[in-house]
RNA sequence: GGAGAGGUUCCCGAGUGGUCAAAGGGAACAGACUGUAAAUCUGUCGUCAGUCGACUUCGGAGGUUCAAAUCCUCCCCUCUCCA
């Protein structure tokens, strides 16, 4: 079979291909013509905490790439600067073209830790949609039926539910559709929850007479909680700006039944080492070493190796031997004694006198190893002090 | 344009004049147990204040009342049906 390779690599960590067969007959097209395909996925420049979860995709185009393929980035500029008119509580301010710039900016710069750089193409919607005039856009819109789009599972439950709807949310998957048309897309990549939008594409070509793109949807990686998929608002996420520390230390806090599913789509194993690591998860090893080895192949990714085995070490030490962490914040005083709450919200360790109540209240709290038990009590101010407030927050006091 | 239903604390959602800082669930946080896993149990979960005190909150602005999330007026927003 032709291509066998290449699909291989394609197929991998891959949900599904749709169709399979009109991407056989693309690859076939590319090899004979030379002319690499042009492997198309869209971002959001309303923020740029990029996590883990958005990067399964990017993983996939930086596949194509390496087998020759040129990946397109399209910047959402356009719907970002509209803003999101209605939506309740969703209601967000159009963002000037500075932030979007600046959003989008960070976001490459997170991308670019997966892709490969002479072979990405970068494009803002912008370029087309800037100056598409009112009958371009009907012409766009009278392409599609209502019925279609409340066949759309998202929109349907939405109506049905009573919950608002607004006609610019329509629009979205024309905008992207149309996109494909725009930078005439081979092949669009995003997770199954965007099939409905890259399909639209797919007919948007059709109507303009292009040749179709392939939908390669890959699946929704579930975040630390293992019952959400990974989101910020459920900050069940692993950011790609988190510390090599915290990275490994949320891949700890995984559940169990998540380890092989974070193996397949969050790290580059090779699917045969990934069946291997599954026998023996299966076969009793205890799920911490597995997990292990799953973070220090997520922090490898980003940090490097030394990182990874540093990062291991760091939590081992302080979570295996409750040993406190080398990196902790400082807090300098000059006072001889300070009271223990307002040096808590002074440094940021907690929000509010409340918060700090609570915890030492709750037996949360410990200067130099020893419980403290008191919410009005006052600190020695001593140089070197450190300070455990709940599980995972220190202070170190230094005086001057 | 007409008729009806709504907008409650991070989220969902009860609450129709005082006993409401506001039920219940989720999230979050702390403690116990651990592999910082899951599950479980206990507790906390507006702010300030060392208990019973004060202040701010129930879409917005006014008003009635000793007292309002709850009643009235106007405004903003959402949903449903009719046209």
């Amino acid at each position: 079979m032709p291509f066998e390779n290449e699909l291989k690599i394609i197929q991998k960590g891959v949900e599904e291909i749709i169709p399979r067969d009109e991407l056989v007959q693309k690859l076939t097209k590319s090899a004979k013509t030379g002319i690499p395909l042009r492997v198309k996925y869209g971002i959001d420049p309303t923020g740029y905490d990029v996590h883990i979860g958005h990067l399964v995709p990017i993983r996939k185009m930086r596949d194509f790439q390496d087998l020759g393929h040129t990946g397109v980035i399209i910047i959402g500029d356009f719907t970002a600067q509209i803003g999101d008119p209605t939506g309740r509580d969703e209601s967000r301010p159009p963002l000037t073209k500075e932030k979007i710039l600046e959003n989008s900016e960070k976001y490459m710069e997170q991308l670019f830790t997966v892709l490969d750089p002479t072979k990405t193409e970068i494009r803002y919607q912008t370029e087309w949609f800037g100056q598409m005039g009112m009958s371009e856009v009907l012409k766009l819109m009278g392409k599609f039926t209502l019925a279609q789009f409340m066949a759309h599972d998202t929109f349907r439950t939405r109506y049905e539910n009573g919950l608002p709807l607004g006609m610019h949310e329509i629009m979205y998957p024309i905008l992207q559709g149309y996109d494909s048309v725009a930078i005439n897309s081979d092949v669009e990549l995003g997770a199954t929850e965007q099939k409905f939008n890259i399909l639209t594409g797919r007919d948007m070509q059709r109507y303009y007479g292009q040749e179709q793109q392939i939908a390669v949807l890959s699946p929704i990686l579930m975040g630390t909680d293992g019952v959400n998929k990974m989101g910020k608002s459920l900050n069940n996420y692993i950011a790609v700006f988190d510390s090599a520390n915290d990275k490994f230390g949320k891949v700890m806090s995984i559940p169990d039944a998540l380890i092989v599913n974070y193996f397949n789509y969050a790290t580059t194993l090779h699917p045969d080492e990934i069946a291997e690591l599954k026998s023996q998860l299966d076969g009793g090893t205890n799920p911490m070493l597995l997990k292990k080895r799953l973070g220090r192949e997520i922090v490898k990714l980003y940090h490097g190796e030394e990182a990874s085995l540093e990062a291991q070490e760091a939590f081992e030490k302080q979570f295996s031997q409750k040993e406190i962490p080398q990196d902790i914040p400082e807090y300098a005083c000059a006072e001889p004694t300070l009271r223990l709450i307002r040096i808590l919200t002074d440094s940021g360790l907690c929000e509010t006198n409340s918060e700090a109540k609570r915890i030492i209240l709750q037996g949360g709290l410990s200067v130099d190893g020893q419980k403290v038990n008191s919410i009005d009590a006052d600190l020695e101010i001593k140089d070197g002090s450190i300070i455990k407030c709940g599980k995972r927050k220190y202070l170190r006091i230094k005086k001057i």
